[in-house]
DNA sequence: TTGTACGCGTTATCAA
DNA sequence: TTGATAACGCGTACAA
């Protein structure tokens, strides 16, 4: 309806220049107390609002920041989302979201879609592995700070906010070995992602360090899915000597493997442990709830917006980067805690 | 590192001006074959990539549109959000996200600032109530399409995509009744939003309507909490005549009343039913599995942005709105199928 | 203390 | 077909 009022229009009706208004609105000290006043009343009652794509396209800061994630509704990602929000917005950002669909074009076609809009940094989540990183490379030699989270790039000079998952996966392995168990199987998500091989890193140490015999056949790869899980289950438990414990590196598969479990009629966690990763939401609620490995999604979310605030303040000073890798926090449920231990 | 290339650097190594360039850019048809495809090969080679900002600030249309939900973190939210991005982003918009964590000033800040950005339209689940709509009205009167989601407000000439609440409560509780459950509690959220008025009168009439008493005291006031659902759950058990089977606007709320349960050692749903509303992803790993009417929130957002898509098309030819209502789906699980009625 | 003039990168209008 | 110029809204040297 109402055309949006501008600086020139309070200008005309004070009968002074834009830039003395500027001025006014901008706290700049060269100019007098009541013309200041006097602007700051008429940009009220004219109902004044600062246009911010004028100011991005002057400053070159458009304090917009780009996210990219596979898909925004699974509850990992929005939580990470939920935490740079809550960090970038007070600070005056915008947070642009894109998804992937975990398709690498896509991706690709993302990043240069958010460098065209001028963001200033792109917080990531590759669907990218190390294997393809030339694209990468090139949108390097922009000048916007480029920060991953949670899936990383080697790349040099590339800051990146990660859990360990080594850690996490050892962690896992362990629990499971103090529970009594001693056929642990492994569901390992074989992506080409390097933190599942870190997981799968951390699983074959904690065996090895406690003794336990590291068996291949008990190592069975999959998607993050349900239906995979399922048969990854059934895989297992046709062997001949079938497992009595599951570290899956994904909640997700780890659901399908209880689901045939339950038809088995085996008893979780009397006969039979599990841990899960990731903490979905889902496993608190289960009968028996499920133990998982956190990866505290909002913190890491708030610092890898921490990261890039950072970034940002310096860049003219000098590149720095930065990479914290934050400790994974494994959640002790029913799934893995088998009566003669029971805590309380 | 490198400077962004314009379309000056491009016209300066061609000797022609940067008018002609963008008409190359541009499709434009006022051009000769020849220099198109020079300049084509040049921008390519330069690297070029056009600056939205620029476009935006010159168009009136920054190609952004602007989000708000209380907590993006939610899978009802998050679900929407991704209906929303997928429908859009093929068509070049971006999508901004904010947060208002259910706090009434900061959602008007929100707004504020979205407007500021020049954001193309507005698209929000909004946490205030009929009562103070005042803010709404004085930002109305821009010119950028607003559209309410699930939690809309009655503002005349104001799109709208919601479920139809008054027949997900009508079905949820026919439902019920048609497992043979005589008295049917209700927790009942009042925090003044219309939507769980409506899901309430749905409860009363199916009710009424199947010659059953509308009691009072089964209807429980509280807020979407698994604390609140306890305690409500506590409430209904100590009614002289307590009910057997519940019907909870929110799901969360109804996880707390099923914990209670569970510690009466009541069996659901051989000696009680329940039905929750959100069909969050928990209650279909639950056991028993929790019935629930289902929003289709991805399907949700994908109509909001269509909704939004047609306003923004006919914006300047007249000025359009759409309340579209979408009809629920109730989830029937196992909470609230008793033996004798199972299907298979 | 205020005004003048310019530039950010683009496109649209007019003139050539 | 191409060039010159203005405009989008703002902030800022520089001049007054």
């Amino acid at each position: 309806m109402s055309k949006k009022t501008t600086i020139y229009d309070i200008a005309n009706k004070l009968n002074i220049t834009a830039a003395t208004v500027s001025r006014a609105l901008n706290n700049n000290p060269r100019i007098s107390a009541e013309t200041k006043k006097l602007v700051l009343e008429t940009a009220a009652s004219m109902n004044y609002k600062q246009n911010r794509l004028a100011l991005a396209l002057k400053s070159g800061k458009s304090k917009n920041v780009g996210v990219v994630v596979p898909y925004i509704n699974r509850s990992f990602f929005s939580s990470i989302i939920r935490g740079i929000e809550d960090e970038l917005y007070p600070k005056g950002y915008h947070v642009i979201i894109t998804q992937t669909h975990d398709d690498q074009k896509r991706e690709v076609k993302n990043i240069q879609n958010l460098l065209n809009a001028q963001v200033d940094g792109i917080l990531i989540s590759t669907s990218h592995t190390n294997k393809e990183l030339e694209h990468f490379e090139s949108v390097l030699k922009k000048n916007v700070p480029f920060i991953f989270f949670d899936r990383k790039l080697n790349i040099p000079d590339m800051s990146s906010v990660t859990i360990d998952d080594y850690q996490g996966g050892y962690d896992a392995t362990q629990h499971l070995i103090d529970q009594g168990c001693k056929r642990i199987a492994h569901l390992h998500v074989d992506n080409g992602q390097e933190l599942y091989e870190r997981r799968l890193q951390g699983y074959k140490d904690a065996l090895t360090q406690n003794g336990l015999a590291y068996n291949p056949e008990y190592v069975i790869p999959l998607i993050s899915d349900m239906e995979a899980g399922k048969e990854a289950a059934e895989r297992l438990m046709q062997l001949p000597v079938p497992p009595d414990a599951i570290f899956s590196s994904t909640d997700n598969g780890l659901l399908g493997a209880l689901k045939y479990l339950q038809g088995l009629e085996i008893k979780v966690p009397d006969d039979f442990c599990v841990v899960g990763f990731s903490n979905e939401p889902f496993t608190q609620f289960m009968d028996p709830s499920i133990s998982s490995v956190d990866q505290s999604p909002v913190e890491m979310g708030k610092i890898a917006a921490q990261v890039f605030l950072e970034q940002v303040e310096n860049s003219e000073v000098i590149k720095v980067h930065k990479n914290v890798v934050l400790p994974p926090r494994l959640i002790i449920r029913k799934s893995s805690t088998k009566k003669i231990n029971e805590l309380k």
